[in-house]
DNA sequence: TAGAATCCGGACCTTGGGTCCGTTTCAACG
DNA sequence: CGTTGAAACGGACCCAAGGTCCGGATTCTA
């Protein structure tokens, strides 16, 4: 698997010209699946043969344009301020986490399609959703009343499947701060139970 | 989309061939995406093009095979005796209901699998999907310490979904049990929020 | 600037869903 | 029963799309 940095100029620029090309494309076409490698090499302007090079398969173009869009968020959660960063206390912490995630599900609606349903595997053996697992489980842990952490947290990333988000906003028409509003008011529920 | 009935023998014979066939190779391979429908057709005894031409695409087959497994819960939610059936208050019903989906995905794991991530077409617009969320949905709306039935609805479903199922049963090795008591639990507390 | 290492790119391969149409089977009718 | 037209059969065929390959071009190093 073909993943590993190059030092030739060609090389980079032609990396980042893909990048730019399906990131452009998955935005414009309406479902993901019809955009093909092909198009996406014809509109970086380069062979087939180098798209694959550079990205292995299919699952790593998705994995490495979902990762770059993840990068700020990421920041935010590791090293960042309230209320998504390490200091904030739990029971603050989990809701904003949890917008975050629904959020960047709203703002990268083709794009986590295309990652999260495509793909040959099951979404949840992808590392960025471990990530987001251990470290929502483990919040979830320093909140006592809380049970089943593990569970817990797989059942409220379940609530931000980015083709559930797809089709609440396209197909049921519910605006963005509706959702947002329905998901955090579900989230304080979970919180809530069994403690006063 | 052909999928009317026929009256010829040889057509009805075939189709419950293919429909035995698929059943059995669902359950016997690994993953649901290497059965192809070349494979049916041979376990079936039959050619591709009656095979097409009864269920119209894979999708079609998937569906008839979940239908056809779906039927005995059908039956007992709608004219059933409590806990499932109507009779019920709703409280107790939901756990019940959701407890069912969540054995038939545990009973199904492949061909739930197969269904709702290999369509090409979002799980959201099955209408088997639509009749389990209406009806949670009316359910819910009687209980008046939840708001937004709608999205509850959803986002409960959401944790019962064949791939999480899967990785919870299959990766993380949790018993079938101990799934249904964490996620029994899990109901338990979004219906108690806000209320003595 | 020579030479080697690396990368480019598009022709080519494979796989699997879906179609087509000549042939066969069914069932209604005389 | 034999005929006959409609319906079903089945496997050769088509096509799209992901992925591979290798001769030639480009870039780095000495």
């Amino acid at each position: 698997m073909p993943e590993r940095q190059s030092s030739r100029k060609d090389a980079i620029r032609n990396r980042e010209a893909v990048l730019a090309a399906a990131d452009a494309l998955f935005a414009r076409r309406e479902s993901p699946e019809d955009v093909t490698m092909a198009d996406v090499a014809a509109a970086a302007g380069v062979g087939k043969g180098t798209l694959f090079r550079a990205f292995g398969d299919r699952a790593g173009l998705l994995r490495a344009l979902y990762e770059a869009r993840l990068e700020p968020i990421r920041q935010a959660v590791e090293t960042g301020p309230p209320p998504l960063g390490p200091a904030t206390p739990p029971r603050d912490r989990v809701p904003a986490l949890l917008d975050a995630v629904l959020c960047f599900k709203l703002d990268n609606r083709r794009l986590a399609l295309a990652l999260e349903e495509g793909g040959s595997s099951s979404p949840y053996r992808a590392e960025h959703y471990e990530r987001w697992h251990g470290l929502l489980q483990a919040v979830l842990e320093q909140i006592p009343s809380v049970a089943d952490s593990g569970f817990t947290a797989h059942a409220l990333l379940a609530a931000t499947r980015a083709d559930l988000v797809e089709h609440l906003a396209g197909e049921e028409r519910i605006s963005r701060e509706e959702i947002r509003a329905q998901f955090a008011n579900f989230v304080t529920g979970v919180l809530a139970s069994g403690s006063p």
